[in-house]
DNA sequence: TGCCAGGCCCTCTTTAGGGCCTT
């Protein structure tokens, strides 16, 4: 599978639903996908100096304690953010992982320069027959191999990795568009439902392609 | 006082409401 562009896929664990006050990074994982295979791997627990409620813990097995010890957010963010590059990026729900993305990027006076694709937006347009889109569900329902605990970074990561391939696989198979770059990915996900097959049909008919 | 996310998407819609998805 060598025709979906290089691209780097996160996941975010965190102690809330939005950055703030209440809301930071406990942990980020970053993979590398290319020519749909996972060729990189970053992971790290962060101490951002927030408190993780006993429900967040529950959730994600992370705990303050583990925290307590883990390197500072601002060396992680630093780290992870070299690791990935420019390589243009993609997460499950990606207006989640994007909001918390730039605003630990913008403590560390940095900024994001690449865009984002949502997994979560593609698969609701190429996969409508799936019970439904969490990413757990699709990784069971597409018959993808099981990436280590749910709610773990590098796990989710690696999870949304494997259906990134897998959509850019289908649509390839479907639609025989030999080269799927990240930009199109972009496009794709913004059109609406109805109109995905005439977006696949003439990308597929580009003579550029 | 009471509440506390927010973008996407569908529909019994568009002068709105509610479910889905992420932690």
């Amino acid at each position: 599978m060598k025709m979906l562009e290089r691209v780097a896929v996160i996941d975010f664990e965190t102690t809330g639903l939005s950055p703030g006050q209440n809301g930071r990074a406990t942990e980020i994982a970053a993979v590398i996908l290319e020519n749909g295979k996972i060729v990189g791997r970053y992971q790290s627990l962060m101490n951002a100096g927030a408190w993780v409620s006993p429900f967040i813990e529950q959730l994600t097995g992370i705990s303050n304690k583990m925290l307590r010890t883990a390197p500072s957010a601002a060396k992680v963010m630093a780290e992870v953010a070299d690791f990935v590059g420019w390589t243009p990026l993609v997460a499950h729900n990606a207006s989640f992982d994007q909001k918390f993305w730039d605003a630990e990027l913008a403590l560390i006076n940095r900024q994001r320069v690449q865009p984002f694709a949502c997994s979560l937006l593609l698969a609701r347009r190429l996969l409508p027959q799936a019970p439904d889109h969490k990413l757990g569900t699709l990784n069971a329902w597409a018959r993808l191999p099981p990436a280590g605990k749910a709610h773990r970074a590098l796990a989710d990561a690696e999870m949304a990795a494997n259906l990134t391939g897998y959509l850019a696989n289908f649509i390839h198979a479907k639609h025989g568009l030999k080269h799927i770059s990240h930009d199109f990915l972009c496009k794709l996900q913004k059109t609406p439902a109805s109109k995905v097959a005439d977006a696949l049909e003439r990308e597929s008919c580009n003579p550029c392609r």
